[in-house]
DNA sequence: TTGTAGGCGTTATCAA
DNA sequence: TTGATAACGCCTACAA
């Protein structure tokens, strides 16, 4: 058996000790006032040895603030909200806050109740632009500090940290245009509003070309599901020169499953992919992606959300600047001009 | 600007709404006890037309309870971690608590001090084994109930969850030997204290053949620091036909460096990691590894620690299965008998 | 510079 | 079955 979790000194205790008041002790702590270094003296000296600490909840009945902050992400697996959330935390532990972590996927209640029980538990959110709309008025309706992440703020007023997603699909078509690339096949993921932004910019890089384009859709944004498409996508009627998939992990599993078909990656199609994940690096060939930011993301917003907690007022929605990182699976084909 | 938090309803709302005390509202939201079907629906309608939910700092001041449960990890990038939080998160969830989420690495304050501050926060913690000794003894002084992960329990009636590491590696051992792989290397990460336990079980396997050993340390357990010792590891001295690396992030980086040494994997070098993780599958050749059972040990940990809060005796140390997944680098080299 | 006292929203004890 | 009331530990006017 664990001991009985020790009875912890209050703030009443100290103040006996030091032989002041427990006003005289908030003040002190809280660094709001200064006091005769006598006095001073005393309190440091109660509290080292009561070995005291305040009580973060007494203290929360009083100032309405929790000091910590909450992330909700949509998979902790995919190494892009792994990096939005290791920055968050960055953020987070630089002011002082503790993060709460929500994996959307992992909660068996239905997302609203979940959100409503955390934002009582947290001083701010950072939260995915794509919640549905029922959870995002609930929010609103809170008046929980919220900073969105992944698209533009959906509601006026409220910060979103994100990058431009059509253009940064534009960046990497215009890379498989200028590497020669003409049949190009999109692996998107419907279920999030910003594929279809991706898919369009895609697009526009080949505008008054004669290139030809299809479309598939991911019924999650995982490998696995990229392994699934994947003979689907590489086999069935002409085959691409060109796959780009809505993120890394479909990508991954895309050309996991090409090397299973015998389908050579890039010879004898390129394949590329959004987020530019770590692992894009550990495989053969090494994946061409769009690098999103991901990590900064992740601390921006949370330096947002620092911000609107405290009351500060600042830019709205903020744009990052995203990145072709090209590699080796969308090198030149031999075939191609 | 986002609106001012709204002045949330108290209990005392709902009970003059309903027309009762506040004592009667509280045992019947807390579901301690029935009462007339009358009052019962009144405080229900009472309930839902303020939307009144309860302030969780202020039922924490009476029950002692935050209502949160920490998880201290040494890198989230790491997918092992991923997983691991990824089954805290869930039986976390299931159990009604909120997990708060502290990566080791990113925190400026010295480790203690941001203990020290989580444990007040929570109702219980999982960490680390190999957390510091001090942290440690500041954590059982706090009386904080603790759950660890990664090895034995390093203090008795504290419960643990972790794979036995030796015989992980004996059984990877025996799967290199009856593969014909007789010259080892080991690339560990000596600042794990399991690390010096797979070196060990790794050579057990062998104990009575003529095989030859060497160890290699790594100053981090990940990708990068693979790839920076791949060649030392590969090219110095007599080439190993088998290498070994404490987890496969290290793994991962040793193949990619590999692969651009002109090493061929494996028909020249076997390789293999621990972990499992998922991006073995998706690179080329499939990476061999130890199921270290990553989600499995988050999701028993955050278990037990459910158990200790509530006050349930229970195991203290539980061991997991893990198990050999054999994939393509190592499998049998050409010129191996 | 320091102290007094009331209040934050809930639960628990005890009485009705 | 229901209600009064005293904690819980801290903060913050306001007073001294």
């Amino acid at each position: 058996m664990t001991p009985p979790r020790k009875r912890a000194a209050t703030i009443r205790d100290v103040a006996r000790a030091a032989d002041v008041s427990t006003a005289t002790v908030s003040k002190y702590v809280n660094g709001g006032q200064r006091f005769t270094a006598d006095v001073e003296a005393r309190i440091a000296r109660a509290v080292q040895e009561l070995g005291w600490s305040l009580n973060p909840m007494a203290r929360g009945m009083n100032t309405g603030l929790t000091g910590n902050v909450g992330i909700v992400i949509l998979d902790i697996r995919n190494p892009h909200f792994t990096s939005m959330v290791k920055g968050a935390a960055r953020a987070a532990a630089t002011a002082g806050l503790n993060l709460i972590f929500a994996d959307a996927a992992e909660s068996k209640a239905p997302e609203l109740a979940v959100l409503k029980s955390l934002s009582r538990r947290v001083d701010g959110l950072i939260v995915s632009a794509r919640l549905p709309q029922p959870v995002l008025d609930a929010l609103f309706d809170s008046g929980t500090p919220v900073v969105f992440y992944g698209g533009p703020s959906p509601y006026p007023d409220y910060h979103s940290v994100c990058c431009d997603n059509t253009l940064a699909a534009r960046m990497l078509g215009r890379h498989l245009r200028d590497t020669g690339y003409r049949r190009i096949s999109y692996v998107g993921f419907p279920a999030a509003r910003w594929s279809a932004e991706r898919w369009r910019g895609l697009q526009d890089a080949f505008t008054g070309l004669d290139a030809s384009f299809r479309q598939f859709d991911a019924a999650a944004p995982v490998a696995e599901e990229g392994e699934r498409l994947a003979s689907t996508v590489l086999l069935s009627g002409e085959m691409p020169d060109a796959v780009v998939a809505f993120n890394d992990l479909l990508a991954l599993g895309l050309m996991a499953e090409a090397r299973a078909l015998g389908v050579r990656v890039p010879a004898q199609v390129a394949i590329a992919g959004f987020d530019n994940i770590a692992y894009g690096r550990y495989c053969s060939p090494m994946l061409t992606s769009v690098d999103m930011m991901s990590e900064a993301i992740g601390e921006v917003a949370m330096r947002h959300l620092v911000d609107v907690i405290q009351g500060v007022q600042g830019t709205q929605d903020e744009v990052l600047t995203s990145r072709v990182i090209v590699r080796e699976s969308t090198a030149r084909a031999a075939g191609n001009p």
